[in-house]
DNA sequence: GTCTATAAGAAGATAGAC
DNA sequence: GTCTATCTTCTTATAGAC
């Protein structure tokens, strides 16, 4: 079969599949027949499985840098509402990439290319955190960054203009108003 | 090696890995390294991988539906403080299963015998939801369950007591007491 | 109850025809 | 740019010795 943009339904079909059934989950075999294609031409266009993934972690990772770098500039209350919107936004853009990196978080942070990811993620939370280092802080924060991109996945409708300001209402209430 | 608790150690190895790194991406190799036996004694004691899994899951499972059934007996405004202690709990005695659960849901899910858990969860979060079934109040409770669930395999270290409290804080201001 | 050896198949990846 | 065929390694699971 010929086709146009085989690379973009590849990369389509790969962030589907990796956010609902995983990583190591989805096998190149699978990724091939829901596009039409073979293996083969899979790796025509990546050249490995890991680069597949690399390539649909990199907008996210790539705009979370620059959300965090707008943060260092802002004090620790601007910062924070900042960044809760921030997050949100990031999330609903990026639902599957999102939802792929939460459920493969442990396999994909020993990777090298993954470790600045964990990095700016530590940063947005501790911002989120008020910019407080405070375990207590922080586990509101955690649960709240996971529960919504958990979450955010199972809803691929439309509707996203109340979607998102539920998430960001839901963010604001489990974030301690310690101030 | 000989050993009394043969069972227990595979069951106890195999929580551990499949909430980390997931049930597909980890091997029964895996396993049988982190006991220290062969893989056939693996297949031993569990007649498949799937039995490991299953076996894991059942005591979660079953003490879920004991909630259920409490829950059951109560006001709507009762059964949600019960709700949140209940599944606080539930996650902090079987944080690593409960993780697992989380992280391979969508192919557990398929799975018949897990057809029940499905059930009771979505019971559960409508108790939390304080018995409606409104979007938004449904939305706030599955990103608090399925945050507390993810954080909570990251804290296996003791100080539970400060962790439940924190985490019962969390579930309170995520949940919209819009009584 | 645990092991080694092995079967049967699927995994990621490559070679080469078209 | 896509395919079929193939390689190697790893997967789950079984057979049978001890």
């Amino acid at each position: 079969m010929v086709r146009s943009n085989t690379r973009e339904e590849i990369l389509a079909a790969a962030a589907r599949l990796f956010a609902t059934i995983g990583y190591k989950g989805t096998s190149l075999q699978v990724i091939a027949a829901a596009v039409g294609c073979s293996k083969a031409t899979l790796l025509y266009h990546f050249a490995t499985k890991d680069d597949i993934l690399a390539t649909l972690v990199a907008p996210p990772a790539r705009d979370l840098a620059a959300l965090a770098e707008k943060l260092d500039r802002l004090d620790a209350a601007a910062a924070r509402e900042l960044a809760i919107e921030g997050f949100v936004d990031l999330v609903l853009i990026y639902r599957q990439e999102i939802s792929l990196i939460f459920h493969d978080m442990t396999y994909l942070f020993h990777a090298p290319s993954f470790a600045e990811l964990k990095v700016l993620s530590e940063r947005l939370a501790i911002v989120l955190a008020g910019g407080s280092t405070d375990a207590q802080a922080l586990l509101g924060v955690n649960v709240m960054m996971a529960g919504i991109a958990a979450v955010a996945l199972d809803r691929p409708e439309h509707g996203d203009v109340d979607l998102r300001g539920a998430l960001i209402g839901v963010a604001r209430r489990a974030l301690v108003t310690n101030a």
